[in-house]
DNA sequence: GTAGGGTTAG
């Protein structure tokens, strides 16, 4: 190599350079060479292209290489090339290697105090670049320049910051300074100060495209649609014509203000004037189309992109992930790595959202490893959320708190997130927990998503009191009119039992979309007023609202609780014919309950088998239960075959059964349903029911034994017992599946979580007052005999919501009418 | 040799 080097002697760095490139490692004899080729290349020639040789530096390999030749030559200490060395370093993205080289310059100029600083600012490392602006003020005899402002202006961090930067500005008098003009409207209308940016843009001498934008984008940061358009109109007029930038600004904000028009009419502008080369103009469109949900033209930009960078990938792929459509999602992650194209922290998130869509556990553990190895858990707070929410979606509650504990730094959205994954995982109870904890960390301020996670839980769990808590917190914070929280009070007023004040609340908050509305009419329905959910839809209809599958599911539910079957098969016939709604399973369930509860089984049963889907365990089951009520034995039997088939875990379907052959006497089949559920060792969802006293909920598991007035409880329920039984109360066996001694079911039929609470109930509140009670499964059909004898003892009202619907007990009589 | 205004997120 030194003999090939030494022939090359006066020849032009560039020449050579392939052959550096093509060197590894630079061996002694090697660096021997290159310093004698520099130093004789000198010799002929004083002016080196060393403008060139930077720019031939592709990365920081080549750079490194430059550095060294420069050191061997004894130029580094050169002004020039060692502020290009800071420049090159900064511009490859090796900032600390650019630090490096600054610190090693022994006398700095303002060209490379000015390069360090927007080498910060261009990685987003503000924090430093302001320091870096300091060190300059404290540190060097040097006067900070016009070019010095823009990127410190740019990495204020806080309007206190940017104001103190402000200060300097006039204090060395570069206020006029185009640059950095624009550089204060930008700030200023960043932080929201858009009045004060809006004087300082008008008060400019001159305006470049530069500033234009720095105005526009400051209003579209700020989500300010309307401003931001009016100025675009302005700009129109004087003659100034849209650039790449503008349109990229403005692009968002049609997505933002949901205004297709303008969102078309910039990309026509755009196609016409040549923009959507732009790599940054075709990602910004395919955003903007992926927002209103038009994945077509999203795709079509994408494919007729010449260039495309990991943004325009990380979009195409969170296109379809945010629309619901996770495998095509994943066949683009899958085309992005065969074009090379590395993956970053963003497309680690997307990733994350489309695993927990196609709630796939293996897939999760993957993402999570591929996230931990490359340190993004511990370098953004977003990815952490997003992995945690993976984990969440696809039910592993106990890995997503790993994840969240493990997280260096948790923001409200990791708490939030926490405690929605308990609250949809069914564990109330935790969730509550969870927020209190949350709240005990006082630089967690909770928002809209904290009410939006926690009030579904209190809503569960039926704590009204502390629901209504957060209802105050709700209106403190302005947030009352919001669709979601409102839809989550109106849902917790009408589960806790208070349908007048979710009336009130529903007619508060807007009402354009179908999500309030389908809240109005679940809770109706949970409360047996099939008719007024009925008038409701009505009234949704000649609002122009338009219903989606929820609404229906909660309508035909609404019909079957109050047995309204004509009513019922006109809402399934609309929903289809009307608005083109295919009925799922969970409609099908709805209507084969609505029309066996009426007594209809002949017409339930020739549902289920013109059925276009295969019918699932919940069908089945609607079918059995109506069976059970109506006593037909014969079609329970090939319910029960058929849903065995189809789902054999769930144990309510063997204690339905049991009672099936209960009531016709059959006490074999009894007895063949108890060892076919022992045989298949089944899972069992663990009942509980809650009752909230004095502000606080508190939950009774089956056979609890670990409640502090535990032995209080059940002397209550033994008195109680003696006194139904004198009144003509007899327990009925055939909701125990355990096979033991009639003594012990008996026990155990008192043990059951909602007589625990009733009881508990019955003792800790004033005497005729009213008892409301939740339970997580169905009421057991004894439980609801005993609670008919209970509320005629005790003279109380007795409200049991469970898992359908409410039950309301008054003197003996139940508003179900025992179709529960 | 140095600068401002631009797209994606839980």
């Amino acid at each position: 190599m030194f003999r090939v080097l030494q022939t090359c002697k006066g020849v032009h760095p560039l020449r050579f350079w392939p052959f550096l490139q093509a060197c590894c490692t630079f061996s002694p004899a090697a660096t021997t060479s290159l310093q004698f080729i520099s130093d004789g290349y000198e010799n002929e020639n004083k002016d080196l292209d060393f403008k060139l040789l930077f720019s031939s530096c592709t990365n920081v390999h080549l750079a490194k290489r430059l550095h060294a030749l420069l050191v061997l030559s004894g130029k580094a200490q050169d002004i020039f090339l060692s502020t290009g060395l800071v420049n090159l370093y900064a511009n490859l993205g090796d900032v600390s290697f650019a630090r490096h080289t600054f610190d090693q310059i022994q006398k700095k100029n303002i060209f490379t105090w000015n390069s360090m600083i927007s080498a910060y600012a261009r990685v987003r490392r503000y924090h430093e670049a302001v320091n870096c602006f300091y060190q300059l003020l404290l540190t060097s005899r040097l006067q900070p320049d016009s070019y010095t402002f823009p990127p410190v202006l740019k990495a204020c961090g806080n309007m206190v910051d940017g104001k103190k930067m402000h200060c300097w500005v006039l204090k060395l008098g570069f206020e006029w300074d185009v640059f950095v003009a624009a550089s204060l409207v930008h700030m200023y209308s960043r932080f929201g100060f858009l009045g004060v940016a809006r004087k300082l843009f008008n008060n400019m001498p001159v305006r470049d495209m530069g500033s234009w934008n720095a105005m526009i984008s400051g209003f579209c940061q700020n989500g300010n649609a309307a401003e931001a358009l009016d100025l675009l109109d302005e700009m129109r007029l004087e003659g100034v014509k849209m650039d790449p930038v503008t349109v990229v600004s403005i692009l968002p904000v049609c997505a933002l203000s949901d205004d297709i028009l303008v969102g078309i009419l910039v990309h026509l502008y755009s196609i016409k004037h040549g923009l959507e080369s732009d790599v940054f103009v075709s990602n910004a469109l395919i955003n903007m189309y992926a927002k209103f949900g038009n994945l077509g033209h999203a795709q079509r930009v994408f494919d007729q992109m010449e260039v495309r960078d990991l943004v325009s990938w990380n979009s195409i792929i969170a296109a379809y992930e945010q629309n619901e459509d996770p495998i095509t999602a994943l066949g683009l992650f899958k085309e992005m790595q065969l074009v090379r194209i590395q993956p970053d922290l963003l497309t680690a998130v997307s990733l994350a959202s489309i695993v927990a869509q196609l709630s796939d556990h293996r897939n999760s553990q993957s993402v999570h490893g591929f996230v931990a190895r490359r340190g993004w858990l511990m370098e953004d707070v977003i990815i952490g959320n997003a992995v945690a929410d993976m984990y969440a979606k696809s039910g592993s509650v106990d890995s997503a708190r790993r994840v969240f504990e493990g997280l260096p730094v948790k923001d409200v959205i990791s708490w939030n997130t926490l405690i929605t994954c308990y609250a949809q995982n069914g564990l109330a109870s935790e969730a509550i927990e969870f927020y209190h904890m949350m709240v005990a960390h006082i630089e967690i301020i909770p928002n809209q998503g904290t009410w939006v996670s926690i009030l579904p839980a209190y809503s569960h769990v039926g704590a009204l009191q502390q629901g209504m808590k957060i209802h105050g917190r709700v209106i403190k914070n302005c947030l009352y009119l919001d669709v979601f929280v409102g839809t989550c009070l109106i849902d917790m007023y009408g589960k806790c039992g208070r349908l007048d004040d979710a009336m009130s609340l529903f007619y508060q908050v807007p009402r354009k979309s179908s999500v309030p509305w389908n809240a109005i009419i679940s809770c109706h329905g949970i409360h047996g007023h099939g008719e007024k959910a009925l008038k409701l839809f009505k009234e949704m209809m000649d609002d122009g609202v338009k219903p989606d599958h929820v609404t229906f599911v909660s309508l035909l539910a609404a019909c079957s609780h109050s047995g309204l079957v004509d009513e019922g098969q006109w809402c399934f016939n609309v929903m289809q014919e009307k608005y083109g709604i295919k009925p799922s399973l969970k409609h099908y369930g709805s209507m084969v309950d609505l029309l066996g509860r009426a007594g209809r089984l002949d017409l339930a049963y020739n549902l289920i088998q013109n059925m276009p889907i295969q019918p699932d365990a919940s069908v089945w089951g609607a079918l059995l239960g109506a069976c059970r009520i109506h006593g037909n034995f014969e079609l329970g039997s090939i319910a029960s075959d058929r849903l065995f088939e189809v789902d054999s875990e769930n144990v309510g379907y063997y204690v339905l059964l049991s009672n099936i052959y209960a009531n016709v006497g059959k006490w074999e089949g009894v007895n063949k349903v108890r060892s076919l559920a022992r045989e298949r060792g089944l899972k069992k969802t663990p009942g509980w029911s809650s009752i909230e006293v004095n502000n606080k909920v508190d939950v009774f598991y089956t056979g609890n034994q670990t409640h502090p007035r535990c032995e209080e409880i059940y002397e209550e329920l033994e008195v109680l017992t003696a006194k139904m039984k004198s009144l003509g109360y007899v327990p009925d066996y055939s909701f125990v599946l355990q096979d033991v001694e009639d003594d012990e079911k008996e026990h155990i039929l008192t043990s059951h979580s909602e007589r625990l609470a009733i009881a508990f109930g019955i003792i800790s509140t004033p005497p005729k007052s009213t008892i409301r009670i939740f339970k997580n499964l169905r009421v057991c059909g004894d439980c609801h005999e005993a609670t008919k004898f209970i509320s005629r003892i005790t003279e109380r009202e007795i409200i049991v919501r469970d898992s359908n619907r409410f039950h309301h007990f008054k003197n003996g009589i139940c508003s179900c009418g025992d179709y529960w």
